[in-house]
DNA sequence: GCCCGGTTACTCGGATAGCACATGTCCGAGTGAGCGAGG
DNA sequence: CCTCGCTCACTCGGACATGTGCTATCCGAGTAACCGGGC
């Protein structure tokens, strides 16, 4: 099981974006990291999907966040980047089975199928409970210089 | 992020394992759901290699419990098919940013990356809290007659 | 000096290739069971 | 009737195609800034 490169690079990209506090635009948010800012374009556009990031057009536009920091949280990003449907998908394969009735939702039936679900859950709970902000302030905490290093590396 | 159906064809194989006690062919645990039984018997080489099961040669041969399913975690199954590298992978983004240091290991200093870990884990945590035994309870509980019919379905 | 219009350069946004991994399939080596002959 | 050896069918195990989704790239539509001219 393996999550797209991609999350990493938005989380990173949210934070930056979170110290900056104007528009940048994507080639300048991947020069910081040095990735391919056509690839990175098109997750944050994603993000703009989800309502996570708002885009703004033209000369001195770029992307920036919707939202204040403290009511974005890893999973909006994750699930923005990576897709709403969860990791374990229950095929309802003890419909095939004996005993099994063809019409019957064993997604919520099947134990096996709870049990992983559960474990998601527990996963998407902890996502949930971080935002952008604590995820800042953790930063912040262990190298208080990094959002100005951050604004000097996008300066213009 | 997409887990492998591989999973959750593994774990109801192990399950009807447990409920059987003799070992059964793949080409048997597949025709119970309908399965292409050559894949499903590549998914079971791979619970044999991580020690999950043990393989028997020969005619009456095929595959069987190596513990007590007592001792069998959802995340030994999980492990074994999907491998033991977690979900996010963290590439040591922050060296190429400003202040990074080239040589330093930042899956254990990077915040992203300890949140992104710290959630994995609590997911780890509880696959790891819960065993075959304790899903094939679940099963027994709802629908007793579950182990029976699967036993009927494997009579050669 | 101020305002207005045109140009321009910069931005996002979606459509388009390349590649890796999961999926699905096949055949060969090994082995234990079953059968038959011999004692 | 019991024992031994052989044959054989059945099993795992790994090597071989295929499809889907992630990765990476490009170009076009739109827009706000900028500059120059006119008032």
């Amino acid at each position: 099981m393996r999550m797209g490169q991609a999350v990493e690079w938005t989380l990173h990209s949210c934070l930056n974006l979170a110290w900056v506090g104007e528009p940048v635009s994507a080639a300048r948010l991947a020069g910081i990291y040095e990735l391919p800012a056509p690839y990175l374009n098109k997750q944050l556009q994603a993000l703009v999907k989800a309502g996570v990031l708002e885009s703004v057009p033209g000369p001195r536009g770029g992307f920036h966040l919707a939202r204040p920091v403290a009511e974005i949280t890893l999973l909006d990003v994750v699930v923005a980047v990576e897709g709403r449907e969860e990791a374990f998908r229950c095929t309802h394969i003890l419909r095939k089975g004996p005993g099994g009735d063809p019409d019957l939702d064993y997604s919520s039936v099947c134990a096996v199928s709870r049990s992983m679900r559960q474990a998601e859950l527990a996963w998407r709970r902890e996502l949930a409970s971080r935002t952008i902000a604590d995820v800042s302030d953790d930063v912040v905490r262990h190298s208080p210089e990094a959002p100005e290093r951050v604004r000097e590396a996008l300066k213009r």
